[in-house]
RNA sequence: GGUCUCAUCGUCUAACGGUUAGGACACCAGGUUUUCAUCCUGGCAAUCGGAGUUCGAUUCUCCGUGAGAUCACCA
């Protein structure tokens, strides 16, 4: 058995959002999972739609994910050239073949002929075909009008769509469709399944979109005497409120923006795949090795499937647990606030290792640890609104700072001697430690949250702490 | 309108025709010697409707209903 090639075959019309990057995912896992072969391909046959810069905005995204191609842009490979508008002349010849068998033919019409068509077919409440206007002598196609397929086989066609299952479709889907514009490039239509064969694709993995036109690349196979690949559909992701389909319009963000929010690429490569797809087990993390080992086609959902952002959020923060300090390190450097750009690296991982259980995206940094680089501003109305604090007089507190002062001034200060020292206060004192601890954490942090306060200590250490407390008790008067 | 597809908690989903219909997110309530966005425990919550096949249907069939996709010289 040959081994598989997949592909994914984007439009260079603008970036790549979250609602279709899992048309890259899937065929991906699979070709990896089966030691097959990735294809990268550009559909750029619209001039018109066109945008400036948006092959390598898709290509870095790809990148950026960790799906890479084995043959493509900025690879090559032994099937290229990889971009469509570098292939017209084997659009041509297979364009040849057609003419030649008396299946193609050039298109009379003028676009607004075909309009008044489609119309009456509109106004007759019936569904519009082209092939109904077969004209009976085209001319001979000379490249300035249309080319179009002639149909050869009205018939209803059935095939097996590893996710969707067996699926069948009436004569209606078949039409005498363009195969080449008269731009002289060829259609969608046309070019996928000549570059799919001439590359060799065995598995074509594509949006739900396409399912109502498979019929039509069926006849086309057919009359060009290409064996049909697997043919799979892969369900839509839905916006988040409605049952649309997500696209940019419903405000579908950009794979880029999620990476700005700090998003780990694994994180979004599990969400997206456990939209629609689950090996069957309670598993809800997945790392990139676990999705290639246990990804199948057959377990794909048939239904849409809700962009549920939350959901991500918490997988995203599953994965930044999963990884080691050093990678996390590696990975979060331009998420630090701009205090922390004075400190040593060693600091800085002292201080990631404390707030990595706490970070539910990259972007969450600079909340967590501003405190440790840049002195902070007390702010006693934190105080007076903390649901514990708020039953102290102000004077209390303070006195409650300054003995804790005193006691912190002699103890040493590694993690664990602090927490002693912390113990002993509570005794000393006779408060309860969500009073005391949340007074010091406050008055040293003046911040929402912090981790741990005996490592948060530590980690400031004695100099800063105490100044510190300084700094509130004297703020507080 | 034609063609095609889909349908389990609010959301993502599991369940050889036999389960008290399971898990996760979110939410709510507790807990972990501070806070909390981590962690732990508990709670809330679903098979679209109707027939049929069957001893037995979330599961198979049909009919409804609802939703989606597509009907371009776009992909």
């Amino acid at each position: 058995m040959t081994s598989i090639r997949t592909r994914f075959a984007p439009s260079p019309t603008g970036y790549i959002h979250v609602g279709n990057v899992r048309a890259a995912l899937f065929p991906w896992l699979l070709a990896r999972q089966q030691k097959g072969t990735f294809v990268l391909r550009i559909e750029d046959t619209d001039q018109a739609r066109l945008v400036e810069g948006a092959q390598d905005l898709i290509l870095d995204t790809l990148e950026w994910l960790g799906i890479d191609w084995d043959e493509g842009p900025r690879r090559g490979g032994d099937f290229g050239p990889y971009i469509q508008t570098e292939r017209r002349e084997h659009y041509l010849t297979w364009a040849q073949k057609l003419i030649d068998k008396g299946l193609a033919y050039a298109d009379p019409y003028t676009p607004e002929e075909v309009t008044v068509f489609r119309d009456q077919a509109k106004a007759e409440k019936r569904a519009f075909l082209y092939r109904d206007h077969r004209p009976e002598n085209p001319p001979a196609w000379d490249g300035s009008q249309a080319l179009r397929f002639k149909v050869p086989n009205v018939k209803r066609y059935t095939w097996n769509d590893p996710v969707m299952g067996e699926l069948s479709a009436g004569p209606e889907a078949l039409d005498d469709f363009i195969l080449v514009k008269s731009d002289g490039l060829p259609t969608y239509n046309f070019a996928h399944v000549v570059d799919d064969y001439e590359m060799g694709i065995t598995h074509v993995i594509r949006g739900l979109e396409y399912i109502s036109s498979i019929p039509k690349y069926l006849s086309l196979y057919d009359a060009l005497e290409i064996e049909w690949p697997v043919l799979a559909c892969l369900p839509h992701i839905m916006a988040p409120d409605g049952n649309k389909k997500l696209g940019k319009r419903d405000g579908a963000k950009s794979v880029q923006e999620y990476k700005d929010q700090g998003i780990l690429p694994e994180a979004m490569l599990n969400f997206l795949a456990s939209m629609g797809w689950n090996d069957g087990t309670e598993q809800e993390i997945f790392t990139r090795n676990e999705l290639i080992e246990k990804f199948s086609l057959e377990r794909v959902q048939r239904s849409g499937a809700r962009f549920d952002e939350q959901r991500l959020l918490w997988l995203n923060g599953q994965h930044i647990r999963l990884l080691s300090l050093d990678d996390l390190y590696a990975r979060i450097t331009d998420f630090w606030p701009a205090s922390a750009s004075g400190a040593s690296e060693e600091k800085k991982k002292q201080i990631l290792a404390l707030v990595q259980d706490r970070l539910k995206t990259l972007l969450d940094l600079p909340l967590l640890t501003e405190y440790f680089f840049a002195e902070p501003t007390p702010d006693w109305t934190m105080a007076d609104d903390n649901k514990q604090l708020k039953k102290f007089a102000r004077q209390d507190l303070i006195e409650l700072l300054e003995t804790t002062k005193q006691a912190l001034s002699t103890s040493d200060f590694d993690a664990n001697s602090i927490q002693e020292t912390l113990n002993t206060l509570l005794e000393t004192t006779g408060q309860k430690p969500g009073i005391l601890f949340s007074l010091i954490r406050l008055a040293v942090s003046w911040a929402p949250f912090s981790p741990a306060l005996n490592d948060t200590l530590a980690t400031l250490g004695r100099e800063t702490v105490l100044s510190r407390l300084d700094a509130a008790i004297n703020a507080g008067k």
